[in-house]
RNA sequence: GGGGGGUUUCCCGAGCGGUCAAAGGGGUCAGACUGUAAAUCUGAUGGCUAUGCCUUCACAGGUUCGAAUCCUGUACCCCCCA
């Protein structure tokens, strides 16, 4: 256990940061503000990239980590293959264990740019549960790990009982064992690096208290746990989610702009919890920002900070002014005079069609056929009525006439002709 | 096994043999307003080579100058009596 003398209270920011859903011990405070501990957060790695839902942990590691203490971001490749039942509804469909390296290696590289994992007394430790799970016989660890694990417990989880309540789906003996997995690394960072607490969403507390128990029973040491609310919006759904999928993490996924624009967006009743949750802002700013979204929520402050603040950790400033570039240019005024390679970045998330250059000649290229091609409208009849309706833009400029005819000057680029149906759905014609 | 009711355009649902591409509501799309919000208001909502033409009212046939509307058969659904 590492003295540090730059130890800041964490419990005290993340209670004022609504962030403590349960805790083992009234007195993990106290503990925490005598050393520097070592903590660890678990992630699955289901895709090749994280999302919002991730970002909670990411952030409570983070804040770990600067409070003084030390932060393992452990990827799941062992219990991923598995799945875990905790707040699913239904069994999880298995990864192949290529798909899983896969995800785990790029996973890790996302990790990289939140947390520190140098050298330091607080550098971060990145580990992979496949690593110590895979080399584990089926024999031994009955014998070492499920011997510990009474089943009337077991039943008794929320996670499992709410899955064996539903008649329809049901729980496999494979999700079922997770809850050991979990258990077990635990114990097992607890022998390898003296990690003492586990962190976790709040669907995680049976997973967290499961490794806490076995590493009383297997190595009589003393674990502690401490679960977040989960992130949700004030309407009940998730956070992170949209109609077209989750909000990605990665820069392929999801652009810094689609990013940004998810949290401009965010409902005024979720952005002081999201400041809370996701930004690092201190607390007086974030009650300041509380008191002008009350005062005055049309100039949406809270919003804007947050979208600065979480695209600028995740994107980094780059990205930030991309997103903010793209901001002006979807919302702003006339669109001309740019490069192909300026709005390919701009116009990143929008769909484009390729056309070819014969047809700006002459008069043949009607708006209306153009909003068809560009997928803009189902139907000619729909792309008439959208135009006669005065929802029809070229290059962000409103088409007055069903007879519009575009042409090579009405390029805002060298190939490329941006069209608008309505307020904000785009899609990009080239012309080659 | 007997009797009755149903199946309509994305969804619910109204449809008198001609005036039905089919009322109304929801949804969706566009516009106004606005905070890139919510609420509200307005318009649109099968397709097209477009004052007309084509396809659509479970499916297949039939009656009729003319059918979503009438008749026959088929499939599926619901209710009642055995």
């Amino acid at each position: 256990m590492r003295k540090t003398n730059a130890l800041k209270d964490i419990i005290g920011d993340l209670t004022w940061r609504g962030l403590i859903h349960q805790k083992t011990d009234d007195k993990l405070g106290d503990w925490l503000n005598a050393a520097s501990r070592t903590v660890y957060a678990g992630f699955d790695p289901t895709a090749d990239s994280l999302h919002v839902g991730h970002l909670m942990g990411l952030m409570v590691l983070r804040r770990f980590q600067r409070a003084g203490h030390r932060p393992i971001a452990l990827v799941g490749g062992a219990t991923g293959m598995i799945g875990d039942p905790s707040g699913k509804s239904e069994e999880r469909n298995l990864l192949s264990v290529d798909e899983l390296r896969a995800n785990v290696t790029s996973i890790e590289l996302q990790m990289r740019g939140m947390l520190d994992f140098d050298a330091s007394p607080t550098g971060g430790v990145l580990a992979n549960n496949f690593d110590w799970m895979s080399r584990f016989g089926y024999l031994d660890f009955l014998r070492d790990i499920g011997k510990n694990f009474p089943v009337n417990v077991m039943l008794a989880k929320d996670s499992v009982k709410s899955r064996l309540e539903r008649t329809d789906t049901g729980l496999s003996y494979t999700e079922f064992s997770y809850m050991l997995l979990q258990a077990y690394d635990f114990v097992y960072l607890s022998d390898k690096f003296g990690c003492e607490l586990q962190v976790g969403g709040s669907d995680q507390w049976g997973n967290v208290t499961a490794g806490i128990d076995l590493a009383r029973r297997m190595r009589s040491v003393q674990l502690y746990g401490l679960t977040w609310p989960l992130l949700t919006k004030s309407d009940g759904s998730k956070m992170g989610k949209t109609e077209s999928g989750a909000i990605w993490l990665s820069p392929e996924r999801t652009s810094p702009y689609a990013f940004y624009q998810y949290w401009i967006n965010v409902d005024d009743a979720d952005a002081g919890k999201c400041l809370r949750f996701l930004t690092e802002l201190e607390r007086e700013e974030v009650e300041s920002l509380d008191a002008s979204r009350a005062a005055d929520p049309g100039k949406r402050e809270s919003q804007k900070r947050l979208a600065e603040e979480v695209t600028k950790l995740i994107h980094g400033d780059g990205g930030l002014s991309s997103a903010r570039r793209a901001t002006e240019i979807f919302f702003g005024a006339e669109i001309g005079d740019l490069s192909d390679k300026q709005l390919a970045e701009i116009f990143a998330d929008v769909p484009s069609k390729e056309l070819a250059k014969s047809q700006l000649a002459g008069e043949q290229l009607s708006i209306v056929d153009a909003l068809v091609e560009a997928g803009l409208a189902k139907s000619k009849g729909d792309a008439r009525r959208t135009v006669e309706q005065g929802g029809a833009y070229v290059n962000n400029r409103r088409v007055e006439s069903i007879d519009r005819k575009l042409a090579a000057s009405d390029l805002a680029s060298e190939t490329v002709m941006v069209l608008r149906s309505g307020k904000k759905k785009y899609a990009l014609l080239r012309f080659q």
